[in-house]
DNA sequence: CCGACGCGTGTAATCGATTACCTGACCCGC
DNA sequence: GCGGGTCAGGTAATCGATTACACGCGTCGG
């Protein structure tokens, strides 16, 4: 592979030279000309190692996800890595799997390849490294989940309009007896989520009773089946059921067909994260659409700020209601 | 950030002995216990950029992708990720999304950053970027795509067996007039599917005319929507259909759905690639099942193998049935 | 007519590691 | 007692770029 002194020699000039053409400083038409004549003739492309190197920018940022196999993150992640690239920066996408482990090997990784910044949807609360990058300066934004402790601005989307339509919606449908899937307790996004729900609920007089409120043990359909399970358990079920993530709602639509019960017609069914294939699902699942694109990019854009030494301030982007069929008003889709 | 010559001094050594401690060559007991206690207390670590400079290996891999979002090949990449990782590799990924275009800036990025080695699902047939990767030297391995004209070995899985037992499956359940949803024109994974699973229906005397094989204008649901369309329309519908990727499957899905058809009962479904949320569908899908984890695991192992230099075989790996509901019979899921 | 200035370009230091080569200490055997 | 072998560890070259500084040449003003 080509490197800079051989286009030098090539096209009779210093290395000096080449660079400054390549990084379009000073050179005159003629030798430019030679330049980049050399350059064409050889396939020469710069090392982006050695550039990076002296530089010290590598042009490449890391993104630690919590569980890339969660439509909704990686969904997350090419929205990332589109913004990123579209602005001239590769991506080294890191997959946590909602390990607190594996997530501090990867931030420690992405921190030894000098990755000129972070972002981080961080598994679990707290995490050592995480702590450790952002007391080490590395530019750090933190997405969709916040860290107790960590300062570090962080890019989410924010539920209060959506939920108060859907506890609207709700309300219009009769909706009586609402239950809610939760987060495993400490998880700030779900606890918010939650609460923004009950408070839109009170307005219409409804009561969200703890009872109706379970919490899984994991992110996963398993977990929200078992929630689901001990909530059709009650002596007064719930008729109509919000899960704060995704996976948690499709175990609970198993538990409910397992059942033989119906929606909507039996209890409702609404799902945080619209991902693609809700609208698939038999009947169509209702869901509070996060806005996943502009997420992704305002999390490149603040990055970025911070990594050229700006401030810059949290996100937070509106989520909105997509109604479906699973509340039982028919819909456009 | 501490670097060697930090350590160095503090340990009151030269450079070259910390690196010699650090890389586990020769020094003995006493020097090496003060290097390693300089090392902790600075909490220094090598620098990953000057490293691949002076040794020409970056420990990095690319991982081209031709749909992330697709969840076949996000499970392909998660699985990518954990092995490159558990062998002391980074991976950089790029998502194509199904564009050549996209694919060949990505791969271009890629060799500027002077990965060890390249892991393609190819979007499209050409890429003249991918046969200059290949011409250059540098180590490559295709995944799930051949490419004709690049001489690389491929990773692969082969539905010979479980295509063989569907049409074993379809023939036990009387379905006479199964139909195919395939890929467009020239994926060569794609007529492969077609071919294996004709000569499986002809052993059971059940012929597969053209007319009811569609090819699909893209990869996604509403492509396989459209040629479901026309698959129904015929004088002589289909009583079995068979899409040769997930998301073909789920808008062949949707139409039968929109025309208040009910599956099995009045055709039907199979998917290539068991993606985790045919199980949460109603009724769930029968598919065949790539073994993507260990897909992921052998073009890591075959790249590495290229990487040091040695002669790898292209691998093909089966893929097995999962029989589910979508076929008429009871299964265990 | 000469010095100052500017412009284009070359020389060499530099980023942070690895490693070939050399030095010096020590030990051993003859 | 001295030559040679062994081994720890230091010196310096190197990877491929960027860039501060110096230099030479041409131009222009006084």
């Amino acid at each position: 592979m080509a490197n800079i002194k051989d286009v030098a020699e090539r096209a009779g000039v210093s290395v000096a030279t080449v660079s400054r053409v390549l990084n379009g400083r000073s050179p005159v038409a003629e030798t430019r000309e030679r330049v980049l004549a050399a350059v064409a003739e050889l396939g020469y492309r710069p090392d982006a190692v050695a550039r990076a190197l002296r530089t010290a920018r590598t042009r490449t940022l890391g993104l630690v996800i919590s569980d890339l196999r969660n439509p909704f993150f990686t969904e997350l992640a090419d929205a990332v890595e589109q913004e990123a690239r579209r602005l001239g920066y590769s991506l080294i996408i890191g997959n946590a799997g909602e390990s607190t482990r594996q997530q501090d090997d990867h931030i420690r990784t992405l921190l030894d390849r000098r990755i000129d910044g972070l972002l981080v949807s961080s598994a679990g609360t707290g995490s050592a490294m995480l702590r450790e990058a952002a007391d080490a300066g590395t530019p750090l934004v933190l997405l969709d989940r916040t860290v107790p402790g960590v300062a570090a601005p962080c890019v989410r989307a924010e539920g209060r309009a959506a939920l108060t339509e859907l506890a609207a919606h709700l309300a219009a449908l009769g909706r009586r007896r609402p239950a809610v899937i939760v987060a495993p307790a400490g998880t700030p996004v779900g606890d918010e989520r939650l609460e923004l729900f009950r408070a839109a609920l009170a307005a219409h007089g409804i009561a969200l009773p703890p009872e109706r409120v379970g919490a899984s043990p994991d992110l996963r359909p398993e977990g929200g089946r078992q929630v689901m399970r001990r909530l059709l358990d009650l002596a007064e079920p719930p008729d109509a059921v919000l899960a704060t993530d995704n996976l948690m709602a499709l175990g609970a639509l198993d538990e409910v067909r397992a059942r033989g019960l119906r929606i909507p017609s039996d209890v409702a069914l609404v799902a945080f994260d619209d991902v693609a294939w809700f609208a698939h699902l038999d009947p169509p699942l209702t869901a509070v659409a996060q806005p996943t694109r502009a997420l992704g990019e305002a999390a490149v854009h603040t990055l970025l700020e911070r990594i050229e030494g700006r401030e810059a301030p949290s996100v937070l982007l509106p989520a909105r209601l997509v109604p479906r069929r699973s509340c039982g008003e028919a819909a456009t889709d």
